[in-house]
DNA sequence: ATTATTTACGCAAACGATTGCGTTTCTTTT
DNA sequence: AAAAGAAACGCAATCGTTTGCGTAAATAAT
């Protein structure tokens, strides 16, 4: 049906015997083109299919329209969602979308940046990993010089855009959630500390046991990275020497690694002990007992963080003015 | 650190005095250039950290080095892993991944199709949605010629490139295993009638009774697509006319709808039904009652899909025979 | 010593699109 | 009627690389 080989400009030129540059400048509606000319071209564009090279156009205009986003796993709900938000906003402005996994290596981070800052996206979305004090230190260093916004983990200083959820206030509305089922020694299964979710996580945490006269024991706050292996041995200590009554895990799949965790325990402390987390898994409601959990408006932080690049993309560096968007997270499955 | 503006050849040319094809050939370590005008370019380049741009390669050699791969949902654990086993393939020979989904939209699917085709993908991977016998047809239609290869779900037809996993065998075994467990009336929740997997899976459902002396009872068998909707109504046509002691359902998806569906029924029957299912999901351990299910090897299909994908790519329409490859499943959980 | 061959490099044309500027023709102004 | 302006189009450079071909100098062959 279609041709072998792509219609390029110099084609149409050959068959109406215009110029390379008016035909490209009628395609284009331009003004210094006639009205007539205009139509002729752009009747035959549609009639033989004409598509512009994107290689082309990205070589003239030093520009991809790709974006890139760069998550832990696509194989996490959470980012999962947040890479749909970005995708539906992307695409809707001609967009498109590749995404880089660290599967939780710095070495593989830094390896994707450089390739993304190579491969010329227009842009950047991140939730950096570890060193986020450092991270625009590091992408300085990397010579990378595009439009970055990073969500969910963001760095602490105040030049750079940031889409975060208000952390602090969901894990206050956790902790005071088990508090109020009567809860009083609450465990908090931290991430990595450092890290942005980590630390507004546990100032939620902190300030719910406040608010309702429990003292917080620093023993009762353990800090791991997203392996389960450091948390089975956080839970364990914990079950050893303090045997709380409610455990509040601060991520994803530090949720999950808990909610097996208590599950393993013998009976009856196993019903006895609550757990709040966070999860945006899509099966969470088959869980039995179930996970009371937060869940994070995944795709519209993605969505908003897309936006917010995109329009740092076609400002083309004019007007830095930093922003820093906090979207509400709620509890469910309670 | 780094310059604004990247280093190119020209640039290297003005400092060293010599041509830009010089430049060119001695980075490209080419035998028409003189061992210490070698030395001295790539030391120089090396020094100034010299990255050749990647659009104007593209351009010149009308390729991008991104190869594209069309998923229904990357929140689904089978297809995220097998976008791992991608990616592990294509990282390790210098490809970058760029995923689409469809959403389970089929108007999606041709989108994506056209937009690969159009930004220059230099090969594609894809599970298509439906039409799976004219698909062959449609790519052709839309202009699109670039090496494909199908997996999961793939063609009928022996002139095109296949992975998949012994769909027969999986649920051959998996529907064993319901008799053995003491059913006779299994039901089998099947995907959409005329795709691939449907087929295969149904006919080692049915050879697994056969073989067992339990005749197929037809109206055991239902079909729908991938929504809890369609699901739940076929559950509950089932649950009316026939009470199933067991149920064997097609997909990832439908597998955890029928779940669902088992655990809301009162019981003592909720207790008594047994379910067998496909799944990938990392979570399923965490599922009481359990949930037996096949998991596919979602990494190697992709790692298997890449490879064959890159071949195709390397030797450029040269001798192509196509490849099928069946890898097998195992039955876990039990 | 003359011719043939090799070595090592430069020139310029691609790849496909965009765009500043020049040129022609036609219309408008005074 | 002469000058000025506008309208409609073409030429050629450009984005950064690669590569066929030409050419000078150096080496080898006769």
């Amino acid at each position: 049906m279609d041709q072998e080989k792509p219609i390029k400009l110099s084609d149409i030129s050959k068959a109406l015997n215009l110029s390379v540059s008016t035909i490209s400048r009628a395609l284009n509606d331009s003004y210094e083109i006639g009205e007539e000319t205009k139509k002729l071209v752009q009747s035959y564009a549609l009639k033989v299919n004409y598509r512009p090279n994107l290689i082309a156009q990205s070589l003239k205009e030093m520009n991809t329209r790709y974006i890139a986003i760069i998550v832990p796993e696509i194989a996490n709900s959470f980012f999962a969602e947040i890479v749909n938000g970005v995708e539906y906003e992307a695409n809707n402005k001609g967009y498109h979308v590749v995404i880089y996994q660290t599967h939780d290596s710095p070495e593989r981070e830094i390896d994707n940046i450089r390739a993304i800052a190579h491969r010329k996206a227009d842009g950047l979305l991140m939730s950096p990993s570890t060193n986020q004090i450092q991270i625009n230190e590091i992408m300085k260093h990397l010579g990378v010089n595009l439009p970055v916004v990073y969500f969910d983990r963001v760095p602490s200083d105040n030049y750079c855009h940031k889409v975060v959820c208000d952390n602090y206030q969901a894990a206050y509305e956790a902790t005071s959630w088990l508090i109020k089922q009567g809860k009083r020694k609450i465990a908090h299964m931290s991430g990595p500390s450092g890290i942005s979710i980590s630390i507004e996580r546990q100032a939620g945490y902190s300030a719910a046991l406040l608010d309702a006269g429990i003292s917080v024991d620093p023993g009762l706050i353990r800090y791991s990275k997203f392996l389960a292996s450091e948390v089975m041995e956080n839970f364990k200590f914990l079950e050893e020497n303090y045997q709380p009554d409610a455990y509040f895990a601060s991520s994803d799949r530090l949720s999950l690694y808990c909610y097996e965790a208590v599950q393993l325990l013998p009976e009856p402390r196993a019903s006895k002990v609550k757990i709040v987390g966070f999860t945006n898994t899509n099966i969470a409601h088959l869980l039995r007992p179930k996970l009371n959990a937060i869940v994070q408006p995944a795709f519209e932080m993605g969505k908003v963080a897309a936006e917010m690049l995109l329009n740092t993309i076609a400002k083309k560096n004019k007007n830095i003015e930093y922003g820093f968007i906090k979207l509400p997270a709620i509890l469910k499955n309670i």
